[in-house]
DNA sequence: GTTTAACCCTGCACGC
DNA sequence: TGCGTGCAGGGTTAAA
């Protein structure tokens, strides 16, 4: 789950949970249901104790980090990764596989933390804390913040010295961008994921910031991209539409929508990265 | 500072 | 049919 994703959950559980006071909670019993927990938390019961009795007052997201806040000023930090989602329930309703962490809600409904791969994180911090914990202190500037302006992201791509691709899923440099969305912003910027940071034109610069704007504004308003293998899925299992909006991410072989040459595809540090050869300069 | 690779994990596609 | 293999992917960590 990229940014579009995490914002599409973020909203869909603003309105939806927000208010809602927490009441058992259970991480199941299962190896890998300890694992999402366990760098923060020693215990399931440490963890259930620190949500359970707690009403949710806000929903906030940090690049790809989701953060529930709760009436006791902590915060429950989740990172989806790859499978990872919440999925809201009926109560009594049978849990489906892989689901790690059950929240139940004291007058009725539930809220389900899913993750077959188990990549999934959760812990629960004060949230006069977070800004110093290693996870959240890194994160770069998030492209929906009014503080990403082309003055600050110029000179920031000027400082480094790295090939595009890698530098946009840099979470410390920008935060929210995967594989996927990396790929559509290089294709909508017309530049290649080996350009070299430090060596664009204003002109080129200018594009790049753009089309990160663009191709994450309109991923969220298409609710985010479900592709074939349904990873990703919103609160109440609806897929989003944003998948036949892409131009590059997985069409290796296919014509190009602007030019029709077909999109290549290579291995950058074990990511497969799809760009047009003709578009991408 | 930059680059690469391994690791975590399951489901699925593939070949034999 | 059934098995083994390889791949997908975000972030962390280690190593080159």
């Amino acid at each position: 789950m990229e940014l579009p994703e995490v914002e599409v959950m973020r909203r869909d559980l603003e309105k939806d949970v927000v208010g809602r006071r927490i009441g058992k909670v259970d991480v199941r019993p299962q190896k890998n249901a300890l694992t999402i927990i366990k760098k923060h938390h020693r215990t399931r019961k440490e963890f259930a104790g620190l949500l359970e009795g707690r009403k949710i007052t806000g929903i906030e997201r940090r690049g790809k980090y989701l953060l529930v806040k709760l009436d006791d000023d902590s915060v429950l930090v989740v990172h989806f990764k790859m499978s990872g989602r919440f999925v809201r329930g009926r109560k009594g309703s049978e849990l489906q596989p892989h689901t790690h962490v059950h929240i139940e809600f004291a007058q009725g409904g539930d809220l389900r933390f899913v993750d077959p791969r188990a990549f999934g994180r959760m812990f629960v911090a004060p949230a006069d804390k977070l800004e110093t914990m290693a996870e959240l202190q890194k994160i770069g500037i998030d492209p929906l913040e009014h503080t990403f302006t082309w003055p600050e992201f110029s000179a920031k791509l000027a400082e480094r010295r790295m090939k595009l691709k890698p530098l946009l899923m840099d979470q410390e440099f920008i935060a929210g961008l995967g594989n996927i969305y990396s790929d559509e912003v290089l294709f909508a910027a017309g530049l290649r994921h080996d350009r070299k940071s430090d060596e664009l034109s204003s002109q080129e610069v200018r594009r790049l910031y753009r089309a990160i704007q663009e191709v994450v504004q309109d991923a969220i308003r298409f609710r985010g991209t479900t592709l074939e293998d349904q990873a990703y899925v919103d609160l109440f299992g609806n897929p989003g539409e944003n998948l036949t909006e892409l131009k590059v991410y997985g069409r290796r072989g296919l014509a190009c929508r602007r030019c029709r040459s077909p999109i290549e595809m290579v291995k950058i540090s074990g990511r497969g990265s799809y760009f047009c050869p003709v578009c991408q300069t």
